[in-house]
DNA sequence: TTGCGTGCAAAGGTTTTGCATGGCA
DNA sequence: TGCCATGCAAAACCTTTGCACGCAA
């Protein structure tokens, strides 16, 4: 990236406004259309592909929809998010970041026990969070 | 399910006999043509489907490629998918079964400390596995 | 001015759907 | 025979790519 472009700087701000969300390539669409300054479908791909080059966002795939997720880390507030665990709802799709004690001994049992190196950014762990339990009940 | 047709045989022993394994669902319509008993596209996807609502497979997204993978889970031997964790190497794509008790404090840990209930069904750990981490070196 | 960035449209791949035909029970 | 299941083709998605034009530096 080289240029600054109004169009980066749109993108980057919705991503970086909507931190600790997953947020999918057609909900940036969607959203700069709303606020009427539209930017082309190839441009905020092209651009995402771009930021992850540079490790400000991260790209997941859901479960079960269509589509890739992004989520922002460039911020102090999440650059440590490369190093702790992430739970999402599925149902209401919320994102928790989850850093303790516990959960860094995982990654070391796992590699010493199993022989494998766990990708802390790639690994998301899937269920169901407190607010959507009790609502079920 | 009401009828059973040889199509459908043939998928089902394709994905039993692929226990353990993420196979997707292209991987079916080539095996099945190669030996010829081609079968039709959507009938492979819709039968996917079903088998999914019968809860005898499960389906997975895979991180950067396209497409899904499916996993068999109806003998005996993989009822218990449903207890453990899986790792998926992000090289190989081996997908590898881990269930040992430290494996089976974190869903207790996260569900207390954390208050989600974790989906042993949909989690995978992402990352590189002891064979490929030391091709790559 | 230079050459990267943009946007449109077309292509690529996976999955779904419509519809006539085939085949199980 | 009654219906579900199949298979083809077309459509629907998401994402990538080609190319001419626009714009930042």
């Amino acid at each position: 990236m080289r240029y600054n472009t109004k169009q980066r700087e749109l993108i980057l701000k919705y991503l970086s406004e909507s931190e600790g969300k997953h947020i999918k390539a057609d909900e940036i669409l969607e959203y700069l259309k709303k606020n009427d300054t539209p930017v082309g479908k190839s441009t905020v791909y092209r651009y995402l592909d771009n930021l992850m080059e540079q490790n400000l966002i991260r790209k997941y795939t859901v479960e079960d929809g269509q589509g890739a997720c992004y989520q922002y880390l460039g911020s102090e507030g999440h650059n440590h998010c490369k190093e702790h665990y992430h739970l999402k709802c599925s149902k209401c799709g919320e994102l928790f970041h989850v850093s303790c004690e516990f959960m860094d001994e995982i990654s070391a049992h796992i590699l010493e026990h199993h022989g494998f190196t766990v990708d802390n950014s790639k690994t998301v762990f899937y269920g169901i969070c407190k607010k959507c339990k009790l609502q079920i009940v």
